[in-house]
RNA sequence: UGCAGCGUCGCCUGAUCGGUUAAGGCACUUGCCUCAUAAGCAAGCCUCUGCGGGUUCGAGUCCCGCCGCUGCCA
């Protein structure tokens, strides 16, 4: 069996915040580094998401070219990703060749199978722009409440839904101008009517889908599925291989899940590898998206119905894990109002690993659910620095004042060392099972339970006692400990990856001590007398008080 | 107005098809230890699940009403 991996795609608009993070690509990420160290073979694929209308806005607010806002934006994004660790086998772009080519290809199969059909829409066209503009980008009165900033989805005052053709006076929300007007237009749409009970068939095939993302899925079909339409009239985009379509692009809605189709087949043509054979007739391979629910309708139904409507065997995901929202202090994430933390800025406040780990830990997995810098500081504070970090320190510590630098030599293990050994492949077996299951939460949890055993275990063995009772007693259980951490790195090394590397490194690990899968790692008696070790600094700073009022200060957490 | 969702110990979160005395973490209390980042270990305290009804042998978990909160393209 081979794992595909894909997280929902991020918009090129600018850089992403922590619940972006926490909903796609850091679960991915953990899954993926974890099904590698399972000894699998892993292709975990993402790509930024470069159309559309608010691509082409920012980069006029930049005063950029769109392509080279988006190169720009790219770039910055992906240097993040690299410094968060996140270990995609390939980052690619919706807006390369490759894209162009299988979008055209997508769009002329479903054209092929009758599923496409024209029509003609009336648009709001912006004469002092030069463009046409999407409904939420005109605005107006509310001909409901008189409210004079209503857009043309929907007025935010009374919430009424609108058409744009309903707001006195429209304007652009680009540049403020009133001269509009409205314009016929054809567009392409795709049959997801008449595709309805192919994607139902396929939701009803995918019991072993989580709550989340099968009800999502069957609101949608249950309140019917309508024709939509996937051209625009912009510039930025796929164009339509189509006579007469000259001047439009494919929506971005639908090429945007392609980006994980061609981000594969650029992958391929980048190393040699064989794309295809992840996606087309791909049966050997179990493919599993990461996404927040926002975007669970168009994996659930509208790209399966893309799919679906080709005729042609494309893999279609297997599984689906949904997130619900990382709320900031009860309220949303905003990029607008300057709400939450961005990723560029946790990284100035914490190190990735710190994130990664506090992340996971508070995953949305079942419900909303609130970060604060208080559970920020508790997780960093107690999990990682007291129960896990402070382990490694006072071991080594210990080790390396009363034996110096090597492990000592000496006595056998016994009976409290037998149990220890129980207790940790009970523990690891329910972390493999958890991450198997992409319970992240459980996966901490019982990551902290393994930690705390040894800390058990040095409390009830004691060896500073044992140190000047019987010295061969003491070094069984430093051997002992210090196989522990070994463990323990490789136990938390997809959830803190640059952390394990540092354990690694002190615990001067061959190659093949450092990539055992964790069952394997729970033999305690590999590391024998004699071998050197260093010492390393602190792994984990604390957070104090007055930092987290800092924090909740400078981001506007209350 | 509308639609959707939520309301469990002081705080954060769990609880398979509805099924034994509602679980865990933080905080708090007490004791132990002193190797370690005032860390660790042990024990204890705290909720009958917003309110009022209903279905059921049995409901946090299903139904109705009320109150309150939140979201409506990340």
């Amino acid at each position: 069996m081979r794992y595909l991996i894909t997280s929902a795609l991020p918009y090129i608009n600018g850089i992403k915040h922590l619940g972006n993070l926490v909903g796609s690509m850091l679960p991915a990420d953990v899954y993926a580094r974890f099904l590698r160290q399972e000894g699998e073979e892993v292709l975990y694929i993402c790509a930024t998401d470069e159309h559309g209308t608010p691509a082409e806005i920012a980069a006029l607010e930049e005063g950029l070219e769109v392509a080279e806002f988006c190169k720009r934006q790219y770039e910055r994004q992906a240097s993040i990703y690299q410094q968060f660790n996140l270990s995609f086998d390939y980052f690619g772009r919706t807006s390369s060749d490759e894209q162009k080519e299988l979008t055209q290809y997508f769009y002329q199969s479903l054209d092929e199978q009758g599923f496409i059909e024209e029509r003609e829409t009336s648009q709001v066209y912006s004469i002092a722009d030069q463009r046409f503009l999407p409904d939420r980008y005109v605005e107006g009165t509310c001909p409901n409440c008189g409210y004079d900033r209503a857009r043309g989805d929907q007025c935010e005052n009374c919430t009424k839904l609108l058409s744009p053709t309903d707001l006195i006076e429209p304007r652009s929300a680009i540049s403020g101008s009133t001269d509009v007007e409205v314009r016929k237009s054809r567009h392409l749409f795709l049959r997801l009517d008449q595709l309805s009970d192919d994607v139902r068939g396929w939701v009803d095939a995918q019991t072993d889908w989580p709550n989340l993302t099968r009800s999502i899925a069957y609101k949608w079909l249950d309140e019917g599925l309508q024709s939509r339409g996937i051209t625009r009239d912009l510039k930025w985009g796929v164009p339509v291989p189509k006579d007469g379509f000259e001047d439009k692009v494919f929506y971005v809605w639908f090429d945007a899940p392609i980006g994980y189709v061609s981000a594969t087949k650029a992958w391929g043509e980048e190393t040699g590898a064989d794309w295809k054979s992840w996606w087309y007739d791909a049966d050997g391979v179990n493919y599993t998206q990461f996404m927040a629910k926002d975007n669970l309708p168009f994996h659930t139904i509208m790209w399966p119905a893309t799919i679906l409507g080709t005729r042609e065997p494309w893999k279609m995901a297997n599984y689906i894990k949904g997130f619900n929202w990382l709320n900031y202090y009860g309220g949303k994430f905003s990029t607008s109002s300057k709400r939450g933390v961005f990723l560029d800025q946790a990284l100035e406040i914490a190190p990735a690993d710190y994130w990664r780990y506090m992340l996971m830990a508070s995953a949305p997995e079942s419900a909303d659910s609130a970060f604060t810098w208080e559970q920020f500081q508790t997780k960093v504070n107690k999990e990682l620095a007291d129960n896990f970090g402070n382990f490694i320190n006072r071991i080594l510590k210990f080790t390396a004042s009363r034996f110096g630098n090597e492990l000592p030599a000496g006595g056998e293990p016994g009976e409290a060392e037998a149990e220890l050994e129980k207790t940790c492949e009970e523990k690891v077996a329910g972390l493999r099972s958890h991450l198997q299951n992409m319970e992240f939460r459980k996966a901490t949890e019982t990551l902290n339970a393994l930690w705390s055993a040894g800390n058990q275990y040095i409390d009830i063995r004691a060896p500073w006692t044992l140190f000047k009772q019987d010295k061969d007693e003491a070094a069984v259980v430093i051997r002992t400990c210090v196989n522990l951490i070994r463990l323990y790195a490789i136990a938390a090394a997809p959830f803190i990856p640059a952390t394990a590397q540092q354990l690694f490194d002190a615990l001067q690990l061959t190659e093949a001590e450092r990539n055992s899968s964790m069952s394997a790692a729970t033999d305690l008696i590999i590391l024998k007398a004699g071998r050197a070790f260093e010492v390393p600094p602190v792994l984990f700073q604390k957070i104090d008080d007055d930092r987290v009022a800092e924090l909740k200060a400078q981001y506007g957490g209350d």
